[in-house]
Order: C-alpha cells, then structure tokens, then sequence
DNA sequence: AGCTTGACTTTGA
DNA sequence: GTCAAAGCCAAGC
C-alpha cells in the first residue's frame, strides 16, 4: 500500500497559510514567529518563500506578515505596494514609513495564541 | 548537477 | 545604536 503523508507533515506551506489565516483583524506577526511556531525557527526564509506562493490562496491576509522590525518587506509583492499598508491601516494598524507603529504591542504570537 | 537569488533572523564588530 | 556577514532551505536558471 502507499504510505501516505501524514496530516502533520503537509507542505509547509499549508501550515503557514493556516498559521496566516489565524492572524486577528488588528494584529501582525513576523516570519520568524511562524517558522519558530512551526519548529522551523531558522527557516524563516521559507516563511517568505511559501508567501510568495501564497497567490495560491486569495485568502491570506499575507498583509499581516512582516518581517521582525515590523517592517513592510513584501509590499512590493501585492497587487500594489500601497495595498499592503492600506490593508494593515483598514484593520486598524498605523504604518509609517513602511513601518507599523508600536508593532510589538500588535504582535501576534501563534505559540501563546495557538497554544502549540 | 551546480550556482544564484530570496516577502528573514541572528550574531559579531 | 548601526553596519556587515553568516546561516538557513527551497525554487529558479
């Protein structure tokens, strides 16, 4: 018989995007929180990458995704890179400078919301 | 098959 | 505090 993949080790992608899809309307998270809550602490970069494939699924708020200084890295990957920020003040964040303002009270950590 | 790039993070100077 | 370099894994060429 094919022994199939496990649930639990799906394309890491898929858990990015179901990590991504838990964000909250008002908060954000970095790449690094989600590779660390997925065991993946040092493939941060993967994070990214699997955003980038994230046109696979419309329904990633990837706008809430941002890199450790809560800086607006990937807003040039959008449709617009004004679409980002504009998304990210729509839920109620301030961004400057391609920077949100006290990020780290925005933050969202899936290891203590998720509860691993 | 090997080298370069990338939506990052961490560490050292 | 900033700046530079290393580490990381995967996809693209």
């Amino acid at each position: 018989m094919i022994s199939r993949i496990s649930d639990a080790s799906k394309d890491f992608f898929e858990q990015v995007y179901a990590v991504v899809k838990e964000i909250p309307e008002g908060r954000v998270t970095s790449y690094g929180a989600i590779a660390n809550y997925l065991g993946t602490k040092k493939s941060s970069r993967m994070v990214g990458w699997a955003m980038n494939a994230c046109h696979s699924r419309p329904e990633i708020p990837a706008h809430r995704v941002v890199n450790r200084n809560g800086l607006l890295t990937g807003k040039m990957h959008f449709s617009s890179p004004e679409d980002m920020q504009k998304r990210l003040e729509k839920d109620g964040l301030k961004v400057v400078a391609d920077q949100i303002i006290d990020f780290k009270l925005h933050f969202w950590d899936p290891e203590e919301e998720l509860k691993i």
